[in-house]
Formats: structure tokens, sequence, C-alpha cells
DNA sequence: GAAAATTTGTCCGTATGTATT
DNA sequence: AAATACATACGGACAAATTTT
């Protein structure tokens, strides 16, 4: 094995990070495509001239940054991904934003109840705090991947039984077709981002450190009234959102 | 001191994870909130019966969340933030979109050079790969806090001098209007999310491991001709998009 | 199927560097 | 100058999961 650029101590970067700049430069340029792992850690050590668990910590950056994902027992692993594109605009639907992109679109129903409006929900859907309304917890799926993982309310007695109806057909469109509600359109979206909780690394599959992207969204009927406000949480490193001005 | 409910070894849930909910919750709770500060590493170690690294491990976790913040030689402060709105429309400004909501708001000129555009440069902005192009690399302040960065590329014959105007009055908006543009639109934006790159932690004075908010955004005359390309990258925990149709 | 080897995960202990008070 | 507290790195031990023999 030829001499190579060893790293360099007290010089104000960590050997973490130089070590995790190495790995990532040759992840790019493609040196473990052949497995699809990264050597492991203390093959890696032994490379670099430092400790294990050093090497450790520079893999633990990769994995924040979603590059890497480790598997105890197998190895680390090179995640390859490409982001679906969620259009953001007046027809703003979950499957028809990547049906284009996507062979399979699917929504699963997780949980529902029937509630009491609180003060935020209210505001939101233009409801006497109080009101019934309907929850519903949701699942988007893509191609057998989870996608995004949704809150929504519904006002309670327009639409009774949304509850069976999505879960029968796995479609807020068409469930609120079945419903009586023809058309909607999309009001407004508030977008942050945020680190993953516990149920996000569940429901979708992510790596703790991960990233998920926030979306509050009301959407209302030809009329403007509001017909659902949705809290919706995406695997940041699975989808993009564009904006049409 | 009370006996209290100490953690739990082999139980299959790591102990720094066990520890990190119990001072989230304790934080939600606020039992710090006299001092703004989680208590020092060894006290917490003590406190739980388990070796500083592990506290440390937990903390970093909360970190990562956005949730508390290690300030070397000082302690783990509790963050408290909230987050200015920008709408995302055809008006979409910089300083307009927080106005009403920072008493002062200012751009900075980081850098600038003029170039040739690239393939991705050209596409964006529609012209054949190679045209001159302006580079502006700039900050966006609020209330003397950093809150974005953004690099944006300009057609070069059109907007030539751009550079030392935008220095002299730190506005986009009013540097095209200088240049004889006296109005401009947003055509799309494109929003992703992802980890902070080492440029970040500097610029926008983040800590490792914090999340940015990353849009390309193409603005446009009223002609529909490309006027300049922008990728700016903003603190995920101090903004928040919201998108009206 | 069982055993061994491999690989990552967790925890402890220690030492030293660096920044703040 | 000294004390305090966070940052980095090393070494060792064992646990847990997976793959190979």
């Amino acid at each position: 094995m030829a001499a190579q650029k060893q790293v360099q101590r007290q010089t104000g970067v960590a050997l973490w990070r130089q070590i995790a700049d190495r790995i990532r430069a040759s992840i790019n340029h493609g040196d473990f495509d052949d497995t699809g792992m990264v050597p492991p850690e203390t093959a890696l050590a032994l490379q670099f001239g430092v400790n294990r668990h050093t090497v450790r910590s520079a893999l633990a950056a990769l994995g924040q940054e979603g590059i890497v994902r480790a598997v105890q027992g197998r190895g680390t692993l090179i995640e390859r991904k490409e982001r679906l594109n969620f259009p953001i605009a007046k027809r703003t639907r979950f499957s028809q934003g990547i049906g284009d992109q996507a062979r399979e679109t699917r929504g699963v129903l997780l949980g529902a109840s029937n509630e009491r409006a609180d003060a935020e929900v209210a505001r939101r859907l233009g409801l006497p705090e109080g009101t019934a309304v309907t929850r519903l917890e949701t699942r988007g799926d893509a191609d057998q991947r989870p996608v995004s993982r949704a809150t929504s309310w519904f006002p309670a007695d327009r639409f009774a039984g949304i509850e069976e109806v999505y879960r029968r057909i796995g479609s807020i469109t068409k469930a609120f077709r079945e419903l009586g509600l023809a058309d909607y359109v999309r009001s407004t979206t508030e977008i942050t981002a945020a680190h993953a909780d516990t149920a996000d690394l569940g429901d979708l599959e992510l790596s703790p450190g991960a990233i998920v992207l926030v979306t509050r969204a009301l959407n209302v009927d030809l009329d403007g009234l509001p017909v659902q406000y949705s809290l919706t949480r995406f695997a940041a490193d699975r989808v993009q959102f564009t904006v049409e001005n």
C-alpha cells in the first residue's frame, strides 16, 4: 500500500472531523462502490493511525449527514438516496405530487380518534374551541418506503366516518370525494425543520439525528371553508418541496 | 435529597438514551429555569450513577435536538428560540418578509466574483453555459443575528457593478432598482433540509449538528426573464417558511 | 443447526488540550 | 494565576447482531 496523507494532530481541526471529510470524499469518489460499504472500523482506525473510537466519531458524523448507516454485526452501509419532489401549490396532494416519480404511493392509517378541538386546532380550522373534530394519524409511503407521517384534523360533523373510509382506500382526496367533497385546495403551508423525534424514528425508519421537514397545512373547500388541518413530518433526506409562483 | 428512580442497565435501552429522556423531561418541567442551564456533567453523572461520558452522550443527543447548547468553559445552556417567518410568494424579499418581526434587518456582503456560468447556473438563469455572471456571497441578519447566507448569481452584463452597489446599501431589491430594474418577482423556490456544514457553522454561528433549510430560488423580471438565481442556507431554528396559495 | 469469527454498540477509565470565569 | 468545564483522543472490556465456517 502506498503512503498517503495522514491526519494531523493539534491543527485546530479535530481528528474525527478530518477523517469524516476523508471518508466522505472516498464515498463520493466511488472508492467503496464494489461493496456498498465502508471498511470496518478497525481497518479504518489502522489506516488513519487512530483509535477505533475516533473513527466511530467520524462515522457517527457521517451518519448524521445521512451518508452512511451502521448496522450491528454487518458493517457501515453507504446510503444512496434521491429526493422525491413535492410541489406546494393549490393542488397539493400527497399522491399526486409524487405520482410521476414513484411507482406506488399509499397512505396507511396508523390511528384515529374523535376529540374536541384545542385552541390551536380550533384557530386553524376556524371553529369554536371544543368543537368535535376527527384526528387521523397517517403515514405516506412511496415505493414501499415511508416518506411522511401526518396528524390531520377534520370537522367531525362534516366528515363523519372518514376514519374507516381512509383506512379502506388510503387517500384523503378520495375519502373526501366519497364523503361528498368533490374538490379542495391548499390554503397555507408553514415549513420548518427539526431533528427527528422518537416517533419519527420508528414510523419513518430514520436513524437518530436525522432531520424532518415539518409542515403545517390548511386545506379549504372551494368556498374557502377549512376542511383539514394537518401537521406533517417528512423524512428530509427523501423529499424536497418546490413552490411555484 | 430523596431517593429517585435510577437508570437501568441491560434493558435494551442505552443508558445515555434513558438519561437524555430524563434531562429533557426536567427541562420541559422547568426544573432548571432559575439558571437557564443544565447542571454540570460531573453533577449529572453523580446523580444518575454513571460515568461522565455517558452523560455527555445524553447531552450530545439533546444538543442534536437543539434543546441545549454546550459552551466550553461555561456549561450547557438551555435553548429558547422563536422563529422568524418568511413568506414565500411572488413578492418574496429578505428584508420585507421579516420587516415586521425584527427591528433591524441587514444584508452583508461576504464576497463576490465574476465568473463563467457552469451547467447548473446556466440552466437556472436560462443562459448559455459559459456566459459571464456575477456571484455574490451574502449574509442576512435580523437584529444583529445571522439568519441566512446566500450565494447568488446574476447576469453580469445586465447588472454590472452590482457588487459595489450591494456592499453600499445591503439590499438586493434596492441594488436592482439602482441598476435600472424597478421590480421583480419570485418564480420558483425549492426547499430541502440538511445538516450545517463547516461554513454554515461559522457564518451563521451554529453548533455542529445544527440544521439548515436550503432554498434554491429563481427571481425573474416582469417579462419573465431570470435576473437572479440564489442558493440560500437558513439557520433552521431561527426561521419558518410560509406558502400562501 | 452449532460454533467461530467478524463487526458494530455500549460503557468505563484516564490523560491532555483549550476556553472561560 | 488558578479553578472550572467542555473537547478530543486513547485503551480496554464486553455485549449484541450478523456472517462465515
